[in-house]
DNA sequence: GAGGCGTGGAT
DNA sequence: TATCCAAGCCT
């Protein structure tokens, strides 16, 4: 359906955010890490880090070369600091098996540590030009209501790609630039709260609007609780380690988190797992690789 | 496939 | 203050 493209591809080059991994000489590897960075975590936060990783890690064989230990210090407060791990893991698959070029079709991307079905799409459309449906929260949200005339997007479902493709010109262009847009549109107009629809290119054309906007009657949201989870216990522990120069000693862990002592070693040894912190022979925690003797 | 996994701003 | 929410991935 070209009309909601037709009005999207307009609305997009005139409103489109001046971010930073748009620019035209942006690498595939350097929107592959935006990619990763934008998982779950808001533009405002990236933007920084982004242009941080950018100078001093500027191809993938450069992150793949760094010590780990700081990679998770430079990926800092960004949160769910796994990604900085695969991502530095598929650094080093680029380098190796791809001639240190992110690759550009989806199966080779998909086949990389740390990205999935929305970040494989994302990164040959944004980066490549593919015409491929990229669907993340904000596409199924627009998808849901322009399309469907549900209020929100429900559970994920196999029928969001080809929901998605239906909305794309066959030109491969503007295939690309109309998931930049549908993403676009989502994230700034018709957002999860306070939809601004008097601002909407597709208004008119919107099977929401149309239906009077009527209230999701689907199944809520299940609210993730925050205080005392382990989540919020490794992350305490990583902060210190983060924040210290250098190994620390169990008590300063310990000053981390007094609450539950058995909780805070289960959370120790699950970061242990995860790969993202180290003991040493002396009994001693650091992030990885900070005990490594430099060359 | 449901649940785990960080963080902080907005409401 | 508590809940919601933000360009998901993995098991």
């Amino acid at each position: 359906m070209p009309a909601l493209a037709d009005r999207l591809l307009p609305w997009f080059a005139a409103n489109a955010r001046d971010l930073p991994w748009r620019a035209p000489d942006v690498t595939g590897w350097g929107v592959l890490v935006s990619e990763i960075m934008l998982q779950q975590t808001p533009v405002v936060r990236v933007d920084p880090i982004w242009r941080e990783w950018m100078a001093r890690w500027p191809r993938p064989s450069d992150l793949a070369a760094a010590p780990t230990a700081e990679v998770l210090r430079a990926w800092g407060k960004l949160g769910y600091p796994r990604r900085a791990l695969r991502l530095q893991a598929a650094a080093a698959a680029i380098a190796a098996e791809h001639g240190d070029v992110v690759p550009d079709d989806v199966d080779a991307l998909l086949a990389l540590p740390g990205i999935g079905t929305y970040t494989a799409r994302a990164v040959a459309a944004f980066a490549y030009g593919r015409r491929c449906p990229v669907v993340d929260t904000n596409v199924r949200r627009v998808v849901a209501r322009a399309v469907h005339g549900r209020a929100e997007a429900g559970d994920a479902s196999a029928r969001d790609l080809p929901d998605t493709e239906a909305l794309l010109p066959s030109d491969e262009a503007d295939a690309a630039r109309t998931s930049a847009a549908l993403m676009e549109l989502g994230a700034c107009v018709c957002v999860a709260r306070g939809p601004r629809c008097a601002d909407c290119p597709v208004s008119d054309l919107c099977a929401w609007q149309q239906a009077g906007r009527p209230a999701w009657d689907g199944p809520p949201k299940k609210g993730q609780r925050w205080a005392g989870t382990d989540r919020q216990v490794r992350g305490r522990l990583l902060d210190v380690l983060r924040g210290a120069t250098g190994p620390v000693d169990a008590a300063a862990l310990e000053a981390a988190w007094r609450t539950d002592p058995a909780q805070r070693a289960r959370c120790l040894d699950s970061l242990i797992v995860d790969g993202l912190v180290e003991q040493l022979a002396d009994g001693r925690f650091a992030l990885p690789g900070e005990s490594d003797a430099p060359s």
